[in-house]
DNA sequence: ACACCTTACCTTTTT
DNA sequence: GGTAAGGTGT
């Protein structure tokens, strides 16, 4: 903390000196203020269009600012900084500016400080709502009832302590689950409600009606820990102003700028946080866009932006909806699509460029099932590839993180290079935790969580029973693990073995301690892991994964360097998840559609669009309408996110938790403007050797085919499939490059595409039938379990299906 | 303390 | 169907 303030200190000089040459002081006069502005400040504001010009420079008051895909969002928020700074209105230090993530955080430190000349150290209230908090908390933790040198614990360590708390009041752990604890505790912070608030049926809807009681109890629990959890960094914060209104003051008086980023993701417990430091200068601007509120699950509040009016009077209101990212076919596809939704403020993307012949329409093309589709698609791949795209332009989105892997299993095959992006961060990684659990320690004497977790890897022959003997010790004694260990090796309470590595440990971590000011950080890290015998013990792990660990390590004492002490690098490591390492090698993206939010890619691949999958098949189940409208504001993130090209795959067959179901095209096909769409004939939906029953046949894509067959004769198409299913020349191949390439044989779809509910397959089976199977032949029925089926097959042993992918045979 | 077996899960994820 | 976590047995 201390390090903080005097880094703020100098900073502000500099930016005062970079704000001077900037602008002139006032006292010199209009003229000499004209000339600056014309020589920096009016740069920044001519380069913007007339909305983003008003949401700049309207400075006074509540704003909201629209922003749809691709229309300069980051670049408003960073000029109003720039904005602010050069008129003067405020220091760096008055102004309160808070994203989500620590990666928006970063970019837009990076482009203020490219706005206005050199690092942008000096705005200490840039940061995400968590930082933020975090800074806040630390100031005025006694008034929390913290001690400023708290602990922040992760999911992990959270799920651990609640654990302990239901076993410690015999509760059937089965029963109640500490995860699914865990995550209404978070429901109920993120929605601002203490123990107290929370209402009396969901206090007793869980752990045998003693909800409130243990959020309660885990809640005392941080405080004797000294620890909070990622949800109390802000439930505490909001509770520290709410209960000391001097310390309220202080922050009105403090910030006369506050701007949000991403406002449609926030939750309750940030728009408290937001309004009451809202209530001092009433200059609050909001960035967001409705439409690409994806969140929802996680506790993000669409109708804090649907409401804003309302909750900020005399709020203006700017949208943004010139789009410089995509094509207007693109363009045309999101809005048509999006426009299907209720709930929202309602904005229309355009752009200025004219639709271009050679523009790519969304394509959208159908696959047997992934495995094809994943072929396909690497195909397609390759294909932009030789035509020269460099591969970082392409992406493939995805909605369920399962579905990466058929991609990636294709993408090693043909050696297709690409990135996973989203999976296991940095930080969660067991040898990351593991270490950090051993500086924790070292920091903090009284981090239970972390003498837990390291006390006995690695192993040292202290097993379960001898740490619950220290617990059972450390709580009737209200001490910490540490020092009940201190205390019981002095006793005769452990013997021979057990004595011996308690007494060793215990000695090792206080000459740790010892060394914290005598020598630097990074060379500490480095002893610690390498005396503990951590190191050693991935040393001699002849795992796979063992060299990859060793090497995270390395990158984790690397990273320490950046940082002047151990506390503040433990402090950074708490809250910033990045897994950083950006290998630049040109690449493939494979990502969720979540983690593709505020990213863009030249072209865009989005498997996957069928019933049940996309929109997923619990978020129609729990979500209901608002449900469904969420799963298409993440079809409209994911069609906004192509500049050039979009893709759109589907699957007629694929299999979900080992079964194969027949699929559905996706809705969402349907609410696509046919104007800007273009069916892609992959040959593949015809292209199964297999195919005995046309996959078509459960398709809405009938309706295509009806039109196809104005210019090719039914005669054609019963020809192109004889076609299809003569054996096939390539191996494997059912799209040859010139089948499937753009443009040929691509039909173009005039009429608005109809949806064709099937009911496909409603053939009753009984056991014994014998029956046959798009993919897996013939076989017998052995067991009718209403429309699932299992089969004996033939060839392919015993499976089971779905009936209405069963034919009688 | 470790190896093996059974069982439950299976959407999205930042801080 | 595949995985991960937890439980049981040696």
């Amino acid at each position: 903390m201390l390090l903080y303030r005097s880094a703020m200190t100098t900073s502000e000089n500099q930016w005062k000196n970079a704000v001077s040459s900037f602008q002139a002081p006032p006292s010199e006069g209009i003229a000499a203020r004209a000339m600056a502005a014309r020589q920096g400040g009016a740069d920044y504001l001519a380069r913007m269009n007339p909305e983003q010009r008003e949401a700049v420079e309207s400075l006074d008051g509540p704003v909201l600012v629209l922003a749809g895909a691709g229309t300069g969002k980051t670049r408003v928020l960073t000029t109003r900084i720039a904005h602010i700074l050069a008129t003067r209105r405020a220091f760096p230090s008055e102004i309160l500016a808070v994203t989500f993530t620590n990666k928006a955080a970063r970019e837009m430190k990076d482009r203020i400080g490219q706005l206005v000349g050199g690092a942008v150290e000096g705005m200490p209230w840039l940061g995400t709502f968590h930082s933020i908090g975090v800074r806040m908390l630390r100031k005025h933790a006694e008034l929390v009832g913290l001690k400023s040198n708290f602990t922040i614990l992760d999911t992990d360590d959270q799920i651990r302590l609640i654990k302990q708390l239901i076993q410690a009041d015999g509760i059937d752990e089965k029963r109640w689950p500490a995860r699914q604890f865990a995550g209404a505790l978070d429901g109920w912070k993120n929605k601002g409600l203490r123990p107290a608030d929370i209402p009396e049926g969901e206090a007793r809807a869980y752990v045998n009606g003693r909800g409130r009681q243990l959020y309660a109890d885990y809640q005392a629990r941080l405080k004797v820990l000294n620890a909070v959890d990622f949800g109390d960094l802000l439930l505490e914060a909001v509770t520290l102003l709410k209960q000391n209104p001097d310390v309220l003051a202080d922050y009105h008086r403090r910030f006369k700028f506050i701007l949000v980023d991403e406002y449609q993701d926030t939750n309750v417990v940030q728009y408290m946080w937001l309004r009451l430091l809202a209530q001092g200068s009433h200059n609050i601007c909001c960035v967001g866009d409705d439409d690409q509120s994806i969140y929802g699950w996680r506790g993000a509040e669409v109708d804090n932006i649907l409401r804003y009016e309302r909750d900020f009077p005399g709020a203006k209101v700017i949208r943004l909806e010139r789009n410089y990212r995509s094509t207007s076919h693109i363009l045309g596809a999101a809005s048509h699509l999006i426009a299907h939704n209720e709930a929202r403020l309602g904005k229309t993307l355009f752009t200025d460029l004219v639709p271009d012949e050679e523009e790519a329409k969304v394509q959208v093309a159908s696959a047997w099932d992934s495995e094809e589709e994943a072929r396909s698609i690497g195909d397609e791949i390759e294909r932009f590839q030789r035509r020269g795209t460099n591969l970082n332009e392409i992406a493939i989105l995805v909605r369920a993180s399962f579905q990466m892997r058929e991609f990636e299993d294709r993408f090693i095959t043909s050696g297709v290079p690409y990135r996973v992006i989203g999976g296991p961060r940095f930080y969660e990684r067991a040898e990351i935790r593991d270490a950090l659990a051993y500086f924790r320690i070292v920091m903090q004497p009284g981090d239970d969580l972390a003498f837990e977790r390291i006390v006995n890897t690695p192993r040292r022959g202290i097993g379960d029973t001898s740490v619950r003997t220290l617990h059972d010790y450390a709580r009737r004694e209200g001490v910490p693990l540490t020092e009940a260990t201190r205390q019981l090796v002095a006793t005769e309470e452990f013997k021979g073995k057990t004595r011996l590595a308690l007494t060793d440990f215990l000695a090792q971590v206080d000459r740790w301690r010892d060394q914290l000011h005598a020598m630097k950080h990074t060379e500490l890290g480095e002893l610690i892991l390498d005396e503990s015998g951590y190191t050693a013990m991935w040393q001699n792990d002849r795992s796979a994964e063992a060299p990859g660990r060793l090497e995270n390590l390395k990158e984790l004492i690397r990273s320490m360097d950046e940082f002047e002490s151990m506390e503040g690098f433990l402090e950074h490591i708490s809250l910033v998840m990045d897994r950083d390492s950006g290998e630049e090698q040109e690449a493939v993206s494979i990502m969720t559609l979540h983690s593709a939010k505020g990213l863009e890619f030249d072209t865009v691949f989005l498997p996957g669009w069928e019933e049940g999958l996309f929109p997923h098949q619990r978020a129609l189940d729990e979500g209901g309408r608002s449900g469904l409208e969420e799963e298409r504001r993440l079809a409209y993130v994911g069609l906004t996110r192509a500049k050039r090209h979009c893709l759109i795959w589907f699957t007629s067959n694929r299999r979900i938790h080992g079964s194969w179901q027949s699929s559905i095209p996706s809705r969402f096909l349907d609410e696509l403007p046919t104007a800007h769409v273009e069916i892609k004939e992959s040959g593949s939906a015809y292209g199964s050797s297999f195919g005995r029953s046309n996959p078509y046949g459960q398709s809405r894509f009938d309706s295509v085919e009806r039109f196809q067959s104005k210019y090719e004769t039914p005669g054609w198409q019963r020809a192109q499939k004889a076609a299809q299913s003569a054996p096939r020349s390539s191996g494997g191949g059912f799209a040859s490059p010139k089948q499937a390439s753009y443009g040929r044989g691509a039909k173009l779809i005039e009429g608005e595409l109809i949806a064709k509910s099937v009911v496909s397959g409603s053939a009753k089976f009984d056991k014994g039938d014998r029956v046959f199977h798009v993919k897996f032949g013939p076989g017998n029925v052995a067991l009718v379990d209403g429309n699932k089926i299992t089969v004996d097959f033939d060839k392919a042993g015993q499976k089971r299906v779905v009936d209405s992918f069963l034919e009688k045979a």
